[in-house]
Order: C-alpha cells, then structure tokens, then sequence
RNA sequence: GGGCGAGUGGCGGAAUGGCAGACGCGAUGGACUCAAAAUCCAUUGGCCGCAAGGUCGUGAGGGUUCAACUCCCUCCUCGCCCACCA
C-alpha cells in the first residue's frame, strides 16, 4: 500500500489513552473511552501511519449492490458508515468591518473566503450566519481582522482539550463565539452575515464550516435560538399558498423556494441544479461528493501487533522493506513496557531498530509504530490458505492460483458488531489485492451470516460488570464438548440474541445419552422387527434426512435437533432397531456431536471414521404417507377432523365432512352457503 | 434523533395463510428403591365443567380472508448498532 500511495503519515491530533500511552483509532474507543481500559481519551497530535482507505469508499459502496448473499442490515450499515452525500461547496468572501484606513494599512490585497459544503445549496437565501469548526485552519489567518481574538482563541483552547467523552455529553448544549470585525458575503445576494466559532461543527467533515440555515436545520435552529440570530424560511412546504406557516422549529424537508430572488417558485430538487451551474459558471463553488468514512488511522504504540514494514532513511526517506526480508518480526524481549515519550516500546529497542537502509544500505531505522489488531483479521482467510499450502511465503502472489480456487469464503459467520469495522477492512484490503492481482475476486466473502449474541442468565449481555460470565471451559468440564455444542445449536434460532440457561442443558445431555442408550436395541437381522412399525419409522427417517438436511443448509439448527429427537423418541419405542437405522442418526447427528457419533460408530462397527461417510439420501417416495388428516371448519373454527387417503376427490371429501355428526351438530338447521375444499387439508363450511 | 431486529405457556422456543404451543426445560402424579439420586411411564396454556364438551388465547387496537402468530394500517414495549456528518 506504501508502494501504491495509498499509506501516508499524518500529524493530526489522534486519540491518546493516557494510561496505555498509546494512540488510537476511533475504533478503539468506546464513549469516549479506551477499549482496554476505560481510561477516558484525550486529543493529542502524532505521527501516525494512515490508510487511504476513503479512495475505496465509492467502491465499497457499489459492489454492495452485488452482494445477494450478506444480510440486508448489515449492507444497510456499511452504507450509512461510508455516508455518501451528494452537495454543493461554496466559497463566501471575507469581508472586514473595520475602518477603510485601519484595513488598508494592515489586509494584504488577496481576498480570503470561508468554503462550506452543504446538501442544501436551495437554501442558500436563508442563510443567516456561518460557523467554523475550532479546528479550521483559516482562524489563525484571520488575526488581524478579529477583533475578539482572544475571546476565540480562549474558547478554540477549551474546545481542543474537551476530551471526546465530554464533547459527547454536552452534544444538546450548544456553544460558539462569533467571529468579531468580520462578515461573510453571501454571493446570491450579497449579504453579510456574521461568522462563529463552534464545536458542532466537525473539523474532520466536508471543509469544516457550513453555512447556517436556521429556519431548516435542527442544529442551526437550536443555535440560532440560543444568541438570538435571525431565522429566514426560505422553503416552502405548502407552496403556493401564500401564506407559509409560522416556524416553531426547523423545517428539514424540501418544498418550493420563497424569498430567494430569481429562483422563487421552483421546487428545491431544481434549485439544487440551478445554483451549483451558477457558482460552477462563477467558479465559486461546484458539485462534491462527501463520505463520512474516514482514512484509517494504522498505526500504534504498542510492542504486540505487527511491525510496519517500512525503515527511515536519513537519505532516502521512507523505503519499504524487501519483500525477501518479510515479513518483519517482532523482537524477542522480556520487558515491553510503553514509553513517557508516546512512542512505540519498539523504539527502545535499538538492536532491533537499526537496519541498513535497502535502497542506499546506509544508515535507517525501522518504523516502531505497529498494526492494530484488525490488520490480522483483514487477512486471515487467506492466511488460511497459505498455511494449508505452505509456511506464509513472499511475495504472496505466490498463492495466486489457490487463492482463485478456493475464494471467495462461501460462508463467513460473525457478529453484527463486525458491520462496520472488521467486514469494512477486510473488504477493503482485499480489493487491494484485487487490484494488484493477487485475488481473483472484488470481495472475499459471498456469503454472511450473524450469529445472535449470547446473553447471561438474567438477560444481559455478558460482562465482567455483571458477573453473568459463563465460562464454557467450566460447562465442558460438567457436561462435555459435545452437550454444549448441541445445546448451543438448540437453544433457539441461531440469528437471534438468546439468554444462556446452564439449567436447560441437561436436556441436550439427556438426548445424548439416550442415543447411547438405544444401542442395546440394534439388530443386524431384519426378522425380529415388526413390518408394521418399519414403514412408520422408515418414513419418518426420511421425513428428518429431509428436515435435518435443509434447516443445516438454511442455519436452523434448532428444529434440526429438534428433528432428530423426535426421531430419537420413535426409535426408543421399538423393541429393536436395524443396524441401517441407527447408523442413519449417527449420521445425522454427527454434525452436532462429533466426538459421541464418531465413537459410536466405531462401536457398532464402523472401520473409518464417520467423517468419510456420505451423508444421508432422503428417498423422496417414502416420505409421504397415503392417509391425511382432513380438518373440518365451520365458519373459520375447527369442529372436526377425519383421516382419509391421500388425493381424495372433492365431492368424496365433502360428503364425509358433512356426515360427522359433530359436523351436523354445529351447521344445525342453518343453510350452507360455501364449501372451501383445500385438498388433503381443509374442508370450510360457511352457514 | 436515525437505522435494524424482536414481542407466542412458568421458561427457551416451534408453526410464514389451513388443528397455535412441535422439541426441550421446569412442574405434578405414578413405577423402581429401605430411602434418595438417576431412569422409565402419564399429565401439563387460561377459564367454566364430575364429565362429554364449551370458551378465551400469539404485545394493544383496527382491517383483509371461509380461515391470520403469519398479510395490511395505527400504536406500545424491549434489544442491538450508529449518532451534531451540514
């Protein structure tokens, strides 16, 4: 990525865990606070390795079409994580209002603007203000135009040392200082609006300053009611009713344009156009794609965690270490502990550090910033691979033919909570790859599914908090391997959040010993085995291969084990039961309970491993019985039933319902009007 | 504030227009036992009834249908994710 322009380093003031010393990325931080330790974050500015990932954004964003096989709220999240919209920018001039002589002597002759990006460029004419993001790099420039500077600088100081926890809690409250002595010109009509500075504003977001429309956004609204700044409707719901309703908050939505000039009347999706050609013809402002998704911050300052293959030259800069020299490993040290300097506990380790530089052999050393854990998870289905081929051997474009072989991973099971960071990286690493030819495919995974969140006992998600852990080392050593896993598949859909109930697996441990247990009734001679009874068990074991066969490919793994005890339960009621038989629910249940079905099948006289079997065939002609239930209703409710062959006519059907004396008893003297007949299901009788 | 899920017995859940509560847990009664555990058998949504049977019932209210947990509309509750993105 170095070698492509797609990894830079930055300077940016990054989050800082003051008791890890370590920068992160947003993603390590939860409520403000460190994911490791709860420490609250603070800004601090770094040098910091940083992945292009936002050239990828438009990308990521449109092969989602494509992607039939992952859950819809989970392409709906990476959606709004990316955050596409679609805007005008714009430039307003600065003026000053101080005296024609004072200005002269102390503005230089180029003229300074405030760019802002917004969505509703048809709002323009309501624009009564702009705001600045305290980060914004024109305010310094503007010293010698503000006449409060002091005041703003004092307040830009607080903003930067809001740690992000408090910048969350106070989000309701909003605060600013205007910007004294300076007016911004609105080019649509030339007037002046004042300038803030203020932290709802983001810095990291579009140019970092909107232009404020109070009558139609919420923000500016609340803003705008807190230091008494004007509020001009300038959108129309009603139009055109001459009368537009009184604002008592913000109007968000579009609608017909008053008030603003020469584009009275028309609706806003029109205005939207006609206002960007007029500032493009101007060249003060043009057309602009906005993504929320931001580069992601690569590095860290911690010893664990990948070192970054690249070594600082005093001549060369930046070089990239040979691709026979990688991949570069971590030192092998006893003590790791973070540095006062807020650099990398790598950086002390100078045996380590210094290397020869490979462009010019002189004297480098190597980066000591690390990957962050997601870089190993970005990659590791494909690490997979090369394990199975071979020991991770460079370049890995070696692995090109088995990794066209073998991606994209058919079925990638994970959490939701991977939406947005874990599944966006991988993606987006493996169109890397995609693009300099190592995979075959745009995406590494076709298909996804979640798996729901275990929760305690008492309904809560598991935390330390709560002491509602469970540890599944603990329930192995009670239960066994095989229990747990049946239990976890049966416990309930496996999509859905359900609450651990160590109470409810005996019944998983009970249906294995059952199937245990029902060895002692296994005949490898036919003769002892009633007729009768056999076809109703033979039905109903290719009634389950059915069932257990579709709920595995469909994820419902809880009706499949349901499946099987029901089977169970019949077989338990034979006096025995062919070898055939129990050989099939072994079968059956070997993916559930791998350890108890490979065991008895050796017991009963399997050679190889049950693993190397085929699974089950269901025979379809033997899964229906020729007698059906028919149920009887009388307007809408159930009043009787009949058993009857299978693909009985109509008028047979309806004779016979008519017959039942319950029948008789509820239609009573009322007239028939309707029959509905639902073959080898219903017959509905209508009085 | 936005997005996505989910509401069914004492509990986990099943049924995707056609007999609601499959399967499992728990509970009650019985068998075995000196006794207990384990195991096995039976019963187990509520209400009325000795019973046969009746009646109500899938978060609430309305609608479509011969028939609705299932489809449509309105609302309530809970969970998860994102959240000043201009």
């Amino acid at each position: 990525m170095f070698e492509k322009g797609l990894a830079y380093e930055s300077y940016e003031p990054i989050n800082f865990c003051p008791s890890c010393l370590t920068g992160l990325a947003n993603e390590d931080v939860e409520d403000g606070k460190c994911e490791r330790c709860a420490t609250p974050v603070v800004k601090k500015p770094m040098r910091q390795w940083v992945l292009k990932i936002t050239d990828y954004a438009e990308r990521m964003l449109e092969d989602l079409k494509e992607m039939k096989g992952w859950p819809e709220h989970i392409k709906e999240a990476q959606r709004n994580w990316i955050g596409k919209s679609e805007g005008t920018t714009i430039k307003f001039e600065i003026r000053s209002t101080k005296s024609e002589t004072n200005s002269k002597s102390q503005i230089q002759n180029s003229k300074q603007f405030i760019e802002v990006f917004t969505t509703r460029i048809d709002t323009i004419f309501g624009v009564t203000y702009l705001v600045l993001a305290p980060e914004h790099s024109i305010i310094k420039n503007l010293k010698l135009k503000v006449e409060n500077f002091d005041e703003v600088s004092k307040y830009i100081e607080e903003a930067k040392n809001k740690s992000e926890l408090q910048r969350t809690d106070l989000a309701k409250e909003k605060t600013g200082v205007e910007l004294k002595g300076i007016k911004a010109v609105n080019p649509f009509n030339n007037e002046e609006v004042p300038v803030f500075v203020a932290d709802y504003v983001l810095g990291g977001y579009g140019t970092g300053a909107v232009m404020a429309v109070p009558a139609h956004d919420e923000r500016d609204w609340e803003f705008a009611k807190k230091y008494n700044l004007p509020v001009k409707m300038v959108v129309c719901p009603n139009y055109p009713k001459p009368i537009c309703p009184v604002l008592e908050n913000a109007y968000t939505g579009e609608g017909h344009l008053v008030g603003s000039g020469e584009f009275n009347g028309i609706k806003s999706s029109e205005a939207k156009e006609k206002m960007t050609r007029w500032l493009e013809e101007k060249k003060i402002g043009s057309k602009k794609i906005n993504y929320k998704l931001k580069d992601w911050v690569f590095s860290r300052q911690r010893y664990w965690g990948e070192p970054i293959p690249l070594i600082h030259c005093e001549n060369c800069g930046v070089v990239a270490v040979l691709e026979k020299d990688l991949p570069v490993k971590l030192p092998k040290v006893k003590f790791y502990e973070p540095t006062d300097t807020g650099e990398s506990p790598l950086a002390k380790m100078e045996k380590w550090v210094n290397v020869k530089c490979p462009k010019c052999k002189g004297y480098g050393k190597r980066e000591t910033n690390t990957m962050p854990q997601w870089a190993g998870s970005s990659w590791y289905y494909l690490a997979y691979i090369m394990r199975g081929i071979s020991n991770f051997q460079f370049p890995i474009s070696k692995y090109k033919k088995v990794f066209q072989h073998w991606l994209p991973v058919d079925m990638y099971v994970g959490g939701t909570e991977h939406a947005t960071r874990h599944l966006i990286y991988a993606r987006f690493w493996h169109k890397f790859l995609y693009d300099i030819g190592v995979v075959g495919g745009k995406e590494p995974f076709a298909g996804l599914k979640n798996q729901g969140l275990i929760m305690g006992n008492d309904g809560r998600k598991m935390s330390k908090r709560w002491g509602n852990i469970v540890n599944p080392d603990d329930v192995v050593g009670q239960f066994g391997a095989d229990t747990l896993r049946v239990y976890e598949m049966f416990m309930g859909p496996f999509d859905q959040p359900i609450s651990w109930s160590t109470d409810n697996m005996v019944g998983s441990r009970r249906f294995l010993e059952r199937v245990w247990k029902i060895q002692s009734k296994v005949v490898k001679s036919i003769k002892s085995v009633k007729l009768q009874e056999n076809s109703k068990l033979e039905r109903l074991i290719h009634q389950t291969i059915k069932k257990v066969s579709e709920d595995i490919e469909n994820f419902h793994f809880n009706t499949a084990i349901s499946a099987l005890m029901i089977l169970l339960n019949e077989m338990e009621k034979q006096d025995s039961l062919k070898i055939e038989n129990y050989k099939l629910l072994i079968k059956l249940l070997s993916p559930f309970a791998p350890h108890i079905a490979e065991e008895l099948w050796f017991d009963i006289g399997g050679k190889k491993s049950i693993y190397l079997e085929d699974w089950p065939k269901c025979d379809e002609s033997k899964l229906q019985s020729d007698e059906v239930t028919i149920v009887v209703q009388v307007n809408g409710k159930v009043r009787g039933s009949f058993k009857s062959v299978k693909g009985q006519k109509q008028e047979e059907i309806e004779n016979i319902a008519l017959s039942l004396p319950e029948i008789k008893k509820h239609i009573g003297e009322n007239k028939i009007k309707k029959i509905i007949f639902v073959k080898d299901k219903v017959v509905s009788i209508v009085v």
